[in-house]
DNA sequence: AAATTCTTAGGTATTTATGCGTACTTTTGT
DNA sequence: ACAAAAGTACGCATAAATACCTAAGAATTT
């Protein structure tokens, strides 16, 4: 720990968020916070807004929050990435949806961290982005280092080791039927689809429905 | 057709295109026919350039190019209608792609045109978007009509009548979070979140959870 | 002020899906 | 021929979703 003197320095950040509460939220945790630092905050309620603020000047940080109406989070990261491949962008979202992570990711956020943050924590991610490294909540690194060890980013049915059969019964529920419609139309007994369905479960690494149907659109049978 | 006397309209038309050489064009075109209007034209080079000037004059038309570097024309007339929803605003591209054609469309723009127009039929698209009549050149029409035919949805929350908190919802099925989960994270009661989900099957004409996936990824919430 | 839409919530019932087992048969690879 | 994997089948229990209602208060629009 550095405790000698050290000259304050001033960071400009721009926050975005459709939400006063959250944008005044991190306000309230980065001043909180300040010990060597000093900020000098920007705001902006959508991606419009913040690309218009972003082209007329150059802010040390960026905060852009995920969800937001007209151009979502990540379009916006894209756009202002375009502009200023320089910027250091923390991602900040309610949900650690593997999906979000990899699009605002990819998009060139160098981090990305849920809004339940600890202000100390945010300060720490403010601090790592700021020098190129990248920050992940706890819960954000778990998901993208499962998806590495499960291999989602190739996203084959054979990645997840699913047989003809069980994509037989995927295709058909992605065509909305019911597993005991499934079953009448390969001849086979409703139990037999729910033992399907439930192996697809665990092989994608799902709790429902929905996720299977994400699944299906990922391997593109949909 | 109308040959009595009437008096000269002025018209102010903003042209959002990245090459001198189209904008000159139109500008050509539309002297050419220039009749009963008088076109006071403003030009733009890009989307960001665009919504800046949309945002310090009322044009009474805007005419948006679809491929530009930065910003894309859809993202452009997504922003526009976002900041003067009143806007009419024609779309413009070399391309009768039918994403293409669908993004305009959905991000608000009332007509969408070939550049190979003839200058008799631009300004006749012009004086139909004004009005807030749509215009479409033929091959246009004709991808829409085929779209129509085979079903494919260029659907839009709005246009299946969605509400914000349907689509509050909506985005949160879609993370795999069920009725309660949905209900503790809005802080209403599990039975509203049954009864918005009731509605969105009713809306999005779909029996299940399958469907309301599928509708998630046509809306691009996912 | 009146009408309409949205959001909220509940009643009641049925259908469907999920979780965790077991077990037998068929297919596949060696 | 043998072992492993895949497919088939079923029990039992609970969770979740679907269907079809009503209805009150809030917010918007007319």
């Amino acid at each position: 720990m550095v405790t000698a003197a050290r000259s304050v320095k001033t960071i400009s950040l721009l926050i975005v968020d459709d939400h006063q509460m959250v944008r005044d939220g991190i306000k309230v945790m980065l001043e909180s916070q300040q010990g060597y630092y000093k900020f000098d905050i920007t705001e902006s309620d959508s991606g419009e807004d913040a690309i218009n603020k972003v082209l007329r000047k150059n802010f040390d940080g960026i905060i852009v929050d995920y969800q937001m109406p007209g151009i979502s989070g990540a379009e916006t990261v894209k756009s202002i990435m375009m502009y200023r491949p320089e910027s250091k962008i923390l991602a900040l979202s309610n949900y650690d949806e593997l999906s979000y992570i990899s699009n605002m990711l990819n998009a060139g956020a160098k981090g990305y961290v849920l809004k339940n943050i600890e202000p100390s924590q945010l300060l720490l991610a403010i601090q790592n982005i700021l020098e190129d490294r990248p920050y992940y909540s706890n819960e954000v690194a778990v998901k993208l280092l499962d998806a590495e060890r499960n291999n989602i980013r190739t996203g084959t049915p054979e990645s997840y080791g699913l047989t003809k059969r069980e994509m037989e019964i995927l295709k058909r529920i992605a065509l909305e039927m019911t597993n005991d419609e499934i079953a009448s139309d390969l001849k086979i007994a409703k139990r037999t689809v729910d033992s399907h369905r439930q192996n697809l479960l665990n092989k994608l690494h799902v709790k429902n429905t929905v996720g299977l149907i994400k699944a299906a659109y990922e391997f593109k049978i949909i």
